[in-house]
Parts: C-alpha cells; sequence; structure tokens
DNA sequence: TTGTATGCGTTATCAC
DNA sequence: GTGATAACGCATACAA
C-alpha cells in the first residue's frame, strides 16, 4: 500500500535508481532504447508517481506560486482572476497556494512570510479593486507581480484595467450616438485608483469633443449598494438642463440611475442612455432594459500576470513586462443607449 | 544571501542542530531554560525560518490542502466557499493549492493526481452547484470531504446546503402572510441536485398546510439567463386562477418573475409576493422591490468542510460528522412580501 | 551507457 | 540534557 518510489522502478527493472531518474526526466539522451522502454514499463506498470517535495528539496524548485489578495469575497468579479491564474499556471506544470488576507493588518506580511517558507517559487499579489499596494519590501527578493494592484517597486510587473482608455470608449460610445449632455456619476474618494482614471477618461473625451469639463458628480462618502447614485441621479435628471447620457462609475451605480429614472417617469434608452462599468455577472444582464457597459478583463489580467511571473522564473520564454502593463476592458454593447430625445 | 537554515543557528549558538530542532519544536521538556533562550535568541536574530518542504520530507505531512472544484467562474456564489476554507486552513497553520477544472473531461483526475504527488494531507472536493461527484474512488486513500457535493462513498463527510429545509421555510414564510395560492418556478432537469430538494421542500409545505400538491412550473430546457421564468411567470400570471405568491428556485429566476410582473402592470409585494434563493451578491437586494431570498451558506460550508478535514486528519479534535451534513440556509427578509390582495 | 556517492534541510532514534 | 547519525525520496557530478 505504500507509495511506489523510484527505488522500486530501478529494483523492478533491474536498474539504478540513477537510470530511472535520468530516463523519466529525460536528461540524458546517450541510454538506449531499450532501457528506456523497459523503465517506462516498470514505471507504467507500479504506477509510479515522483514524490515532489523531496525533488523540491533537491532542486531548490517547488513549481508553486504564492498568491496573496485581499479578501475574496466582496467582489463577485474575484473568481475570473483565481480562475485565470490557476489555468495558466496549471498549464505549466505549476501549482498555486492561494491566501485571502481579508484586509486585516499585518495579516499581508504574514501570509507573504508563511509562502516564503513554504519555498514558493513566485508571488502574485492581487487586490480586488484596482489599488496601490506595498509588497516589494515583503517578498524578499522572490520575483512578484502584482495582479489589479500597483506595487511600490517601479519596475515590478502588475497588471490592471486600462479604467482611463474604458472610461473614454464609454464616453465615446455615447457622443456617438449623438449626446452632448453627458453626466458622470463617480464614487467617493477612497484608496482606489479606478475612481480617477475613469474620472479622466470622461474628462478627457468630452474634451476631445468640445464640450469643456463635463459634469462628475460624487457622493460626498460611501454607501453600501445603489442609494447614492440613485439620489445624485435624481437630482441630476429633475434639474432643468437635465443630461440626456450618464456614465456611471460602476453596475451598482447604474443600478441607481435606473432606479431614478424610473421613479421620475424617463424611459431607459428613450428618455435617458445609460453606460455602466465592471459588467457584474447577473446584474447588468439582468436589468431592464439589458445595460451596456464596460467589462473588466479580470480573467485575462489572471492568465496575463501569471504567465508574466513564469516568464520570470524561466518556465516560460520571452521576457516579462516591466512595470505597469494595462489591460483592456472590452465594451458589452446591450440594450441601455439610444439617441438622445430631439427636443425638450 | 541564502536563507538560514537550522545549522546556521546552531552553529551561532554553539549547540547542535538537533538540540536546535528540538527546541523550535518543543518536542522535549528536559532542556534548561538557558539553552532555550539562547536557541531562541540566535533564531530569532538570524531570522531563522523553517524550510517547511525539508521538513515535510521528514515527517510526511506538507501541512497542505488540495482543493478541486469544478469551475470557479460561472457562479459568482463561489468566492465565499472558497474564502471559508482558506480561512480555517490559515488559522491551523495550513495552506491550500486550489485547482478549477472547468469541467473538462478527466481533468478532476489528473487534477487529483497531481495534487497526489504533491503529497497533500487531505482533500476538498467541491462543485459549485449542488450536485453528486464520485470522487471517492480517485483520491487513493487520501482523506477526503465533500464541499457542496455528494461522495459516492456514503462514508465521506459531506457538506450542501439544506435545500429542503430552505425551501419548506421559504414557503412557510409566504403561507405566513395568508397566501394560499402559491406557484413555484424550477429550473430545468439536470444534475443539480438542488432542483428536486426544492421542489419536494415547496410541496411538503404546501402538503402540511393542506393546500394540496402545489404547482410546480418547469422549463423544458436550460436557457442563459431570467428568460425563461419570465415566460414561465408570465403564463401563470395571466390565467384566471393567478397565484398570489411565487417560490422562485433561484434569484435569477426571481428577477423573471419580477420582469412579468412589470408587463402585466402587477405591483410587487401588492398584487404579488416573490421569494428567491441564493441571495447573489448586487442582485436580490438591488432589485426594486428588494428581494426576499434564502441565503446559500457557502462561507459556512467551506468552513465546515475545512474543519471536518483537519478533523480527519487528526489537528483538530472531535469527529468529522459521517456523510452528508445538510447546512441551514438564513432567509434573508426584505421588501417582496406582503399579504395577498383582499379579493380579485 | 550505467552505477556510486553525495547532498538538499529537516526530524527522530538512539547513544553518551 | 545533548550530540552524532540515519533516514525522508530524489537529482546529479563523477567514476566505472
Amino acid at each position: 500500500m505504500a507509495r511506489v518510489r523510484l527505488k522500486d522502478v530501478a529494483a523492478a527493472c533491474g536498474v539504478s535508481p540513477a537510470t530511472v531518474s535520468l530516463v523519466l526526466n529525460e536528461a540524458s539522451d546517450r541510454i538506449p532504447a531499450t532501457t528506456i522502454a523497459r523503465v517506462r514499463a516498470a514505471a507504467d506498470e507500479l504506477g509510479y508517481t515522483p514524490n515532489t517535495v523531496a525533488r523540491s528539496l533537491r532542486t531548490r524548485r517547488t513549481h508553486t506560486i504564492g498568491a496573496v489578495t485581499d479578501t475574496l469575497i466582496t467582489t463577485a468579479s474575484s473568481a475570473p482572476m483565481v480562475q485565470g491564474a490557476l489555468d495558466v499556471a496549471w498549464r505549466h506544470d505549476h501549482l498555486v497556494l492561494w491566501l485571502g488576507t481579508e484586509d486585516q493588518p499585518d495579516h499581508l506580511r504574514q501570509a507573504i512570510a508563511s509562502l516564503v517558507a513554504r519555498q514558493v517559487d513566485g508571488f502574485l499579489v492581487g487586490a480586488m479593486y484596482h489599488r496601490r499596494l506595498p509588497f516589494a519590501s515583503l517578498t524578499q527578493g522572490i520575483p512578484t507581480v502584482g495582479l489589479n494592484a500597483v506595487s511600490d517597486d517601479p519596475a515590478a510587473p502588475c497588471f490592471v484595467p486600462d479604467d482611463f482608455g474604458a472610461a473614454h470608449a464609454a464616453v465615446r460610445l455615447l457622443l456617438d450616438h449623438g449626446h452632448r449632455r453627458i453626466a458622470h456619476i463617480s464614487e467617493p474618494h477612497g484608496d482606489g485608483l479606478a475612481r480617477q482614471l475613469r474620472v479622466d477618461g470622461f474628462r478627457a473625451a468630452l474634451s476631445e469633443a468640445g464640450l469643456g469639463e463635463g459634469r462628475v458628480l460624487v457622493p460626498p462618502h460611501w454607501h453600501e449598494g445603489s442609494g447614492f447614485a440613485e439620489e445624485l441621479a435624481l437630482r441630476a435628471l429633475d434639474a432643468p438642463d437635465r443630461p440626456t447620457a450618464i456614465f456611471a462609475f460602476n453596475d451598482i451605480a447604474a443600478i441607481g440611475v435606473y432606479h431614478a429614472a424610473r421613479r421620475l417617469g424617463l424611459s431607459i434608452p428613450d428618455d435617458l442612455s445609460v453606460v455602466g462599468f465592471d459588467d457584474y455577472v447577473n446584474v447588468a444582464s439582468e436589468l431592464y432594459p439589458k445595460l451596456t457597459t464596460m467589462a473588466l478583463p479580470h480573467r485575462r489580467m489572471g492568465q496575463l500576470a501569471t504567465e508574466a511571473l513564469l516568464a520570470r522564473l524561466g518556465v516560460l520564454d520571452g521576457e516579462a513586462p516591466e512595470g505597469v502593463t494595462r489591460v483592456a476592458c472590452p465594451p458589452v454593447v446591450r440594450d441601455s443607449i439610444a439617441p438622445p430625445p430631439r427636443d425638450r
């Protein structure tokens, strides 16, 4: 019942353990085909699986990636990021030890330390929303890539959404439909980097179209749910010079806009066009009318970050990009945009 | 730059490696306090961290749990399950290697095999929706616990939602408000176990109330999104003897009911009460009116499963329960239930 | 071409 | 009380 070891395979086909090792690792090209076949057959028959911990001790490579992220649960969008990383790692014979820090102070440091003790080959340090995370000092020289997070080390490869570009594209979508009075509902100030980038993208698109600075509505402080956006939208839409389109910071804020429109008897998209951000599962696609929004490329980011890390580890060919890479956020066009109403 | 090893701290304080090991593992009570202090001090000063792979090779324990689940991404609810498992494992000095199989055939077997090669101490085999998963034969005698999945080995501990009880409770909620004509919108037949259990809970509650079998609406085949439920609800609500309340299989189906009500000019909850299931993030709480629903205890299940596994591994005291444990699904009461309209 | 010897960093079983 | 010493399972430089 005990697991079969290299030694057993060697004994079974009358060669030394060294030979078996050479054959199984394809480390020597000077072994006769007959022995190779014999060894392979024996290994197969006995069901030999190398003991990776012994191998790791010897090679100083665990083929394991340590991943540390803040809480996994608050945002539904985390799963694709994880899955993307898992996939790529698995495809290249690596496994990942995942740890959620739940944002407890000092937990990040502890988590990294315990992964260092496990001899992980590299680190993925991630955040569930795009922000700055000072991790360069913690990973003790082990190759590290930021995932949805920007490092304090400017050279560290980091993969984040292109919030600016996506906001710009979202506004262009509205402009192309003929809208001229477009407002942006933002989120409260915080440590997230997306807020400012989306505001900037919004403003850039408007200003390029010769429409000035644009109107940005910012809730005074953070609230759970769409309530804050609803209030903001209500006030903006109830005024004489109301916007014909709203670009919402995210899909939740867009829900607030929908609620406000309903309360005011405005029809989307006939009276008001709306664009969201994030493409939340079961949200954007289930609103009535279905919400046009910018998708966060979480899965792609997870894949890219892991590929970059594997490149730095030498298991993949090619160079890992230095510094921050912005990943495109594709638009998901649904039913919430139409040309603006003729007159008012 | 090289990491400091046990040998180094032994040399630093003039004792043998064996002694250091004994001290650091508190394995002997016959070591004088002075040596203990000396060793501790040296270890601290040098920043010694045990190499866990060497330790694992020796102790045959990796303090690592292998977790295999089908795809992580299709359901948003997966993250709490993962987080719950990670938390408990971490709290007891264990780490988890997570693998998503993406439902590719044979991938489950491969995933388990590669985790076995890593010498994981135990397995968590999970599904993202409650179903049967034949994994007992794959885990090669390594302790295994099912997470949202039922094993083919009746003795294997498995943790699943109490779908029957929750459906029963949901219907009781409606009955207590005075409803008598209650319909259930189910999902199409598939390999999920929740469907039948929720139907059974629905029927049991009605029959206990002397209301017969109840009306169960089943879509003929699977569709993405809420469309199927909308059609079903539309037909039921447009008939002369329409239900005053609908218990939906899940929150997505509940959205379909909302859409149908809107199209028919029925007001929720005044004309129609609705109860959902799953408590999807950003869905149930953002509908108008906010949806009353039964929460899936994903996080709790993740925790319980991991605790059971650790108990089987001897790192936690207590026994792991044998067989299937049903975990309660707490109701989340919001605004979608009211007494039925007086007459019609 | 294959086998022998040694080391990877621990823990554990002994003597001393 | 403490220190040699032998595993743990594998990889590899070198010898044969």
